[in-house]
DNA sequence: TTGAAAGCGTTACCAC
DNA sequence: GTGGTAACGCTTTCAA
């Protein structure tokens, strides 16, 4: 008989090679085999034959019995609530996967990746199995609904990173790692206040999202110290779809042109940009507009846009540090971190 | 002693409640604890008492242990081959990756993404381990480099999808999942053909990439039927980054100007546009543009792009289905999927 | 340097 | 319906 047993098409998956089929194949032991998978040394005549055997056999180590034996999952998890369901669609989000991905990767760590509806947040099959050594997760939805995520997050057990939340972390197994939206704000804010506006609007989406809530705060408080007569209003659009945004301010320009427009992201800037230009009002001779992220959506717009880039990519490898470091050490080394942020300058503001 | 072990600081992990612990702390055998995690028939009462007794005890099941006993992993990889380090930035890759998570998500498996760099190809962590059921992948870079990798992942014996690629698959555990690119390039160069041009550009990156050869060869395809008097030049950008392909068209422009630049992504085309209007040259009234790809970039530049659709959600989803059933019947349906894409007509056309 | 045995947490199988 | 036992593939421990 051969050491690898025949594949049994009732079975989900195909017999693989374990290590004793290899060690049967070299004719050495178990432990020659493992030890040499694991680069312990071996001496080199054996090494050669079980090195051959294991080309032969097409042998590759079996993570689950690994796992088991250690108690070490060499895995991370990330659940990210999103209405839309390619949540990966959304940059920020794209950007800090990546990040976080590829600094694991680098330390052979896997990631697994899940996007769930806010309002099935707690269903997350990835938040019922331990399988993961720790966890990320990004919060969405009213304060309330996100307030009961974040406890039931804490009570999991593991080490988890939260993303882009307000809330203090009460528990020594939860971080939470941010960028300064707030500064993000204050920054944009103190450029525009240079422009000698007397109007602004600030368009926003429906939805509860907590940087929104940090850039509008930052750039309201910029205006409201430097004087009490610039105007700012705030617009809710039905969602961030381009179309609901194009709408509402194409709506609200029929009513009166304000000096400044500014949306919570550069996208949601790009449908105000276009409903200008429906409305024959031109950018930025009549006003001026800018928006948040500054990832690629400010180059496609004409005139360019002004924009706040987010470190998104830094924040999830950032996390990933942070998440390593609290599994080697047991602690983390900081609960709270916040990256920040930088104004950049396009044609759309003048 | 407590059923759960002291959390020790010097392991990776805490210790967790197992099903022993669980059964000692309802006073019930280990069996009686699997079957009601496992929702087999349990009696009322002693299902109350089990069902406390997690809750106290914090307990979820082990992800490796049963991994293990049952030879199934509920997990799937993906591996990524693309030479932006945010390799999920990619708005293709993003849909597709998306889509393929919520469908194995919704039938509680797991997804492990790993991005790599084309020449690292094989050292992704994620193909060297058993720890997935099955793969999908990205390839990317010139196709003898391809070619090789196809045949190393066909050598690996899961079942495996490859998105987007030319290469048959001989073996029997690899199918191929593509997007009609050739047909897209026809369906655009009809479109135009109705325009009446005279000579046309096809802009692209150096990079070997299987989708854009299909997408020039349909283009060029209808061109060369309807009339051999259309010329057709292609320009090649040194990489696919917005001002690498700007300042490309920009030369090229200064030269002379064309009736049509078709780039073969939308991002590209709006890098086109950008050129055209820095030159002084009017789209569509000059000069008219289109692209591939149809997310979101079509509707931030001014004019809007014409462009064809990619249905790249669908891409990954359909991965999903055809990977899940090879696992469950031990054998793919289809071993080539072809999906259609469809022409979506904007203003940077006339 | 190599080998034998125990055990990680779970489930299939078979008794009761 | 419930419980005991063996086994999944691996690594730690201890002996040779």
């Amino acid at each position: 008989m051969k050491g690898i047993r025949e594949a049994d098409p009732s079975r989900r998956k195909l017999a693989r090679a374990t290590l004793s089929d290899v060690a049967k194949e070299a004719g050495v032991s178990v432990m020659t085999v493992s030890n040499f998978v694991r680069s312990k040394p071996v001496r080199v005549q054996t090494r050669k034959r079980v090195e051959e055997a294991i080309a032969r056999l097409n042998y590759r180590p079996n993570v689950s019995a690994r796992s088991l034996r250690l108690s070490e999952e060499y895995s991370v998890g990330i659940v990210i609530a999103d209405s839309d369901p390619a949540f990966l669609n959304d940059p920020f989000i794209s950007r800090l996967v990546s990040g976080l991905s590829n600094y694991l990767s680098s330390l052979d760590y896997t990631l697994d990746v899940q996007g769930v509806a806010p309002e099935r947040f707690e269903n997350a099959t990835i938040l019922n199995k331990v399988g993961n050594e720790a966890l990320c997760a990004i919060l969405c939805g009213p304060k309330a609904l996100r307030k009961e995520q974040f406890a039931n997050l804490t009570r999991l057990g593991q080490p988890i990173v939260v993303f882009q939340e307000v809330f203090q972390s009460t528990a020594p197994n939860v971080a939470v790692v941010s960028q300064d939206d707030l500064s993000g704000g204050k920054q944009l804010g103190q450029y525009l206040l240079k422009k000698r506006l007397r109007s602004v609007v600030f368009v926003r989406p429906a939805l509860d999202w907590c940087a929104l809530e940090q850039r509008e705060k930052g750039l309201r408080g910029v205006f409201a110290a430097a004087s009490p007569s610039i105007d700012v209003k705030t617009l809710i659009a039905p969602s961030e779809r381009f179309d609901d945004v194009q709408q509402v301010v194409k709506d609200h320009l029929a009513k009166r042109t304000p000096d400044a427009i500014v949306a919570a992201t550069d996208s949601m800037a790009a449908a105000a940009l276009k409903a200008c230009e429906l409305s024959g009002i031109r950018v930025p001779k009549d006003l001026v507009i800018a928006g948040f992220n500054g990832f690629d959506v400010w180059r496609y717009t004409s005139p360019t846009m002004t924009t706040v880039v987010s470190p998104a990519y830094e924040l999830g490898r950032h996390a990933g540090e942070l998440l390593i470091q609290r599994l080697k050490t047991g602690a983390f080394s900081k609960r709270h971190v916040v990256l920040p942020v930088r104004l950049q300058v396009g044609e759309s503001t003048g």
